[in-house]
Parts: C-alpha cells; sequence; structure tokens
DNA sequence: CGCCGCATGTAATTAGTTACATGATTGT
DNA sequence: ACAATCATGTAACTAATTACATGCGGCG
C-alpha cells in the first residue's frame, strides 16, 4: 500500500508516465523504495481507479504516446492523511549479511566476489546521488520546505551509502585474511 | 523464499522452537530479516515438509511443551547453495524517508516526532547490538570462521545504527530551523 | 534484419501482513 | 481474578515477484 504513497510523492512534483515513473525510482525516490515497472502499472491502475490520480494520453513525435498522471485533490489529501499517519518499522532484508552469517572456507571467495559487486553498485549510485544533490542541492539553506525535505532524504542515502562503502572495505580486509589462511 | 533461509542460517548454530525463533530473530538476524511468528511457523512447516528441518516435541517443566526444529543434511546443503548463489539486491523500503519527501509546513511537527521515535528504537537497538558484540565478539580475531562472519554482519548494523543516529540529529536540526520559521 | 530503448500491460505465483484463535503457567 | 509470558497455529488478504506478452522507431 505504501508504493501507492510512493508513487503518489513522485507525482507531486511532476506529472509523469508509467514508464517514467518506473525510470524515477530506479533513479531518486528509488533509494528508499524499490518498485518494478510491473507493480507501477498495477497500482497505477488502482489509483486511477479510487480518482487519486488523472490521466492523459500524450502523442509523441517519433516515440509511442504515453498516459501522464496527475495528482488529483483527492489524491494530495490522502498522501497527505498518510504522511500525518503513523509509519511502520523500516523493513531490513538484506540477502548478502544473512549469508555472511554462514562464512566457511567454501564460500569465502563467493562472499568476497559478492561484496565486492554490492560495493560496485553502492559506488554507482552513490556517485549519481552526489551529482543529483550538487546539482539541484547545491545550497540547502535557499531550498523550498519541501525541497528541503528532499535533500534530507538524499543525505539519508549518501550518508548511508558512504558508511557501507568503509564498512566494505574492512569486511574484505577481514575476509582475505581469512581466505589466505586457507 | 529467502525467510526459509535465515530460518535455516539461524538454525545453523542451535536447534530452536519456533516462539524462540521469532524471539531470536527480534534480537540477532533481525537486524537484517524481519519476521512475524505467523510467517515463521508457515516457514517452518514448509521446510518440514521438504525434509529441511526434522522436529521433536520436547516437554517442559513449568511451561508448554514446545517443538524443536533441527537442520538436517539436506537442509544444510541446501543452505550451502543458497549462499553459494547470487544474492538479490537489497530491498529498500523506508516510509520515513518517501514522507521526508512530503516535507511542509502543516506536517513537520509531525515529522519530528516520528524521526525522534525512530531515533529511540535505533538507538536501543544499538545498545543491545553492541552489548552483543562485546559479550560474545570482543575479540574477532580469536572467533571461528563462522563467527568472524557474524561478527562482520553484526558490524554492519551497528555502524549503519550509529551512522542513522548522526544523520538524524542532523536532519532534526534542520527540521527545528524550519518549525521555527513557521 | 536484429537489437535497443520507449511504452504498456496481464497472469500466475510467492511472500508477507493482519486478524483471529487457543491454551497453559506464573506472578500480583 | 487478571495480566503477562510461553507456545502454537489458521484464514483471509495485500503486496511483490516472475514470467509472459505486444508493438513502434531508430541505429548499425
Amino acid at each position: 500500500m505504501a508504493l501507492q504513497h510512493a508513487i503518489m510523492t513522485a507525482l507531486l512534483e511532476d506529472a509523469m508516465s508509467g514508464y517514467e515513473l518506473a525510470k524515477s525510482f530506479d533513479s531518486s525516490l528509488g533509494f528508499f523504495w524499490r518498485a518494478s515497472h510491473q507493480q507501477i502499472y498495477q497500482e497505477l491502475r488502482k489509483l486511477s481507479d479510487k480518482k487519486y490520480l488523472s490521466s492523459e494520453t500524450v502523442p509523441q513525435a517519433g516515440k509511442p504516446s504515453k498516459i501522464v498522471y496527475t495528482l488529483t485533490a483527492s489524491g494530495s489529501k490522502a498522501l497527505e492523511d498518510w504522511v500525518q499517519g503513523p509509519s511502520k518499522l523500516q523493513d531490513a532484508k538484506d540477502d548478502l549479511l544473512v549469508k555472511l552469517y554462514n562464512l566457511n572456507h567454501d564460500n569465502v571467495a563467493h562472499l568476497i566476489a559478492e561484496l565486492e559487486h554490492r560495493r560496485e553498485f553502492v559506488m554507482g549510485r552513490l556517485y549519481l546521488y552526489e551529482r543529483i544533490r550538487r546539482r539541484h542541492y547545491d545550497d540547502p539553506k535557499s531550498l523550498s520546505i519541501r525541497r528541503k525535505g528532499v535533500y534530507l532524504a538524499l543525505t539519508a542515502g549518501v550518508t548511508q551509502g558512504e558508511q557501507f562503502l568503509r564498512w566494505c572495505d574492512d569486511a574484505l580486509e577481514t575476509l582475505a585474511s581469512v581466505e589466505n589462511q586457507h
């Protein structure tokens, strides 16, 4: 149900099509809520049924037409009600950390490779987000209140990523020494 | 499906009942994979059906009997296969950060309260994990290989929590100044 | 001609949440 | 008597994933 609110949140700033939403989830909001295009299209239909979104088909030159969704007044109200309501605990679900509980001589090498892979991914995302932050949120004090919120969230993501990299380097060192001992 | 592997991971060290597993998820492994008792009982049944776990009813003095589950050889094999396989991306789903995207004058106060609540929660968990780490993982170098993995995961959780607290204090300061401006 | 990016979806399945349900024992 | 902790589950529902499915336009 929260994906619906995440979608409406993304539409606060700009009206978008499902495809654009999916891409936007891969960059900005996706730091905090990942979603596949399939699920986005389904939730988009449900939100339209509830009249929280209105849609309009926009023809494009040289590209297929797209269906652009806009937040309605009642959608806006529902979103604000959700914001003012209680939050659930962040659900921690991380394969890789659970796998570390299973560390042994047979799987060290594999876990090292997986950590390195994750490190790459986090680095890439960090780079992307730092760029966004620099470009659009360079002077935090002059931002509108809403953008100050976005800035804070982005900062959370960035510092989280940086902290992961520090931990990761440490962990890789430990794992390397374990591997060398056999 | 990964909950099944998380359950088997928890049973690597000790045979446990569903109730004990649920409690253990609330403390150690739950940093990285949260689960309700209802779901645990369901997955326990599925794992038993697949013969990945064997169960034994253990009567207790002054308490109801419990059903203790033990990892079987084929369960152990399935677990190791999972560890050696590819991991999925960590799924980021955080209500609170999404809500921050909606920051405005009407909801600052509420978001401040929610952040403070989350801060309390993280502090409590941090305290708990620091204690576990100090008690059982005081000298990382002398640990068995498996416990070194657990130690690394625990460290990831702890530093992640510490990083959250730093960010949170920062964010609360920003939000307070926004609130005072009206 | 085949692949990639744009654009939209449905169907089937699995995972996870919420609500409901029971019953024993210990402490106040 | 009542609440709390221990202990185990079922049923109904919602959310999320995986697999499948289609079609246009541009580029090499």
